[in-house]
DNA sequence: TTTTCTTACTTGTACGTACAAGTTGAATTT
DNA sequence: AAATTCAACTTGTACGTACAAGTAAGAAAA
């Protein structure tokens, strides 16, 4: 077998939903309407549509069925919010350093798995204005492995995270954030056009992807003086 | 049944982690000797392995077993948890005022609803230790509405939260934050034992509740520096 | 008409079985 | 001694069955 059974199911009905083929709200096919379509026991439907409700894509509800969520891309701000939704509509990327091969540094955001640094280490690096205003850098590190000819192309709609999910069927699932106040150091003051000393927030971050070997540590410095880090949580 | 079975084999692990009795590093039993030792089958094994998975208790090698993992030491605050249930046992909090009635401020951490403001307003203040390490203060401000008697009794379990729930059946439905680093001033410098102008972290909440007119504001200024503020989210 | 009950769905839990696939170390062969 | 094979573990996938529990809508009773 190329692929797992259920991973199959998984695809087939991840992608119905990214084409819309089942529009937020709606309902996916019961467990045991999937089960004769697809002539696979329950525990293997079951296992599809956990994978899904693992990526956001659907929400389960007892004694009705699986239904389609609104999917909100992960950018990484403490909420599933990405950073253009959260700010608004005037935001610029100014990429400071493509994605390049780079070997790890001795420390990360977060430390990493065992087998992620036996891959060489793809590094890239951003700063996200509003309007004129510097806001934010990011420096992102992960492993290379499986991620083919990742340094030669482009981002979707310049969006790290589609362009994983679209090139190369990989979804966050979730994140481990760590927050600092920190006196601002010399690149961060210059590229941010502060003082340095100045009191900025650091967000460590580790992005869990389905890709088991595949993490993405992030810092972000922010200064958080006229836009600050915003967050809203609903049950 | 009161629980779920791998609910509660779930917990059996997850207290032994917590507890040491399987250290870092260790490896759980085997799914089959979980299924022998409780009388369960490996359906019942696996889903439980998999909540702790999910949690980042442990993680799993194939062919090799459950590894327990090393859960960073931070404040897991960003979430509707409260202070004591996310940081765990060694959190000391010293009430700086009791709840009593106050003049509602001019300015609180969001603009407040209407209806709020034609009662009175509920103030206190607390000082979070880790240990005894001082590392948060918290203001917080709600309208006296409807919660009769609240200045009279203590805390359940010294737990704001769990005395909304349990006394007034009010439970917390979403917040929504904001993050800013700032130069501690005096008075969170000399409670956090830390210098004047040193990077604190502040976190403004507003808590929404079951209860329409019932909102909690708060202010969160946290030295950041042995303990970060932690989060961890998965979708 | 309104309420209650039944029925037919849904997902959740738990049982049991079988084989595939990764890991390890000891036995066997080279 | 070194390389290979094998056996005994581990987790991963997939089959099948049964019943519990939540949901919704129509039938029956008030």
């Amino acid at each position: 077998m190329a692929q797992t059974r259920y991973r199959q199911i998984y695809n087939i009905l991840k992608s119905r939903i990214q084409q819309g083929t089942y529009a937020i709200g709606d309902y996916l096919p019961s467990e045991n309407e999937l089960c004769k379509t697809y002539k696979i026991t329950r525990t293997t439907a079951r296992k599809a549509l956990d994978e899904l409700l693992k990526e956001g894509f659907i929400e389960k509800q007892h004694g009705k069925g699986s239904k389609v969520k609104e999917r909100r891309q992960s950018l990484g701000l403490l909420t599933v919010k990405g950073f253009s939704e959260a700010v608004g509509e005037n935001v610029r990327t100014i990429i400071l350093q493509k994605p390049q091969i780079l070997s790890w540094p001795k420390e990360l955001p977060f430390p990493a798995d065992e087998n992620e640094l036996n891959a060489p280490c793809i590094y890239f690096e951003r700063l996200r204005c509003v309007g004129d205003v510097p806001v934010m850098t990011e420096s992102n590190w992960f492993s290379a492995h499986g991620l083919n000819r990742f340094l030669d192309c482009e981002f979707v709609d310049g969006s790290f995270f589609k362009t994983l999910s679209r090139k190369y069927l990989i979804e966050v699932t979730g994140s481990e954030q760590e927050l600092r106040a920190l006196f601002a150091d010399e690149k961060s003051a210059y590229l941010l056009k502060i003082e340095q000393g100045f009191p900025i927030l650091r967000i460590s971050i580790k992005f869990t992807t389905s890709k088991p070997d595949l993490n993405i540590y992030s810092y972000l410095y922010c200064n958080t003086e006229k836009y600050p880090i915003g967050n809203i949580y609903t049950h």
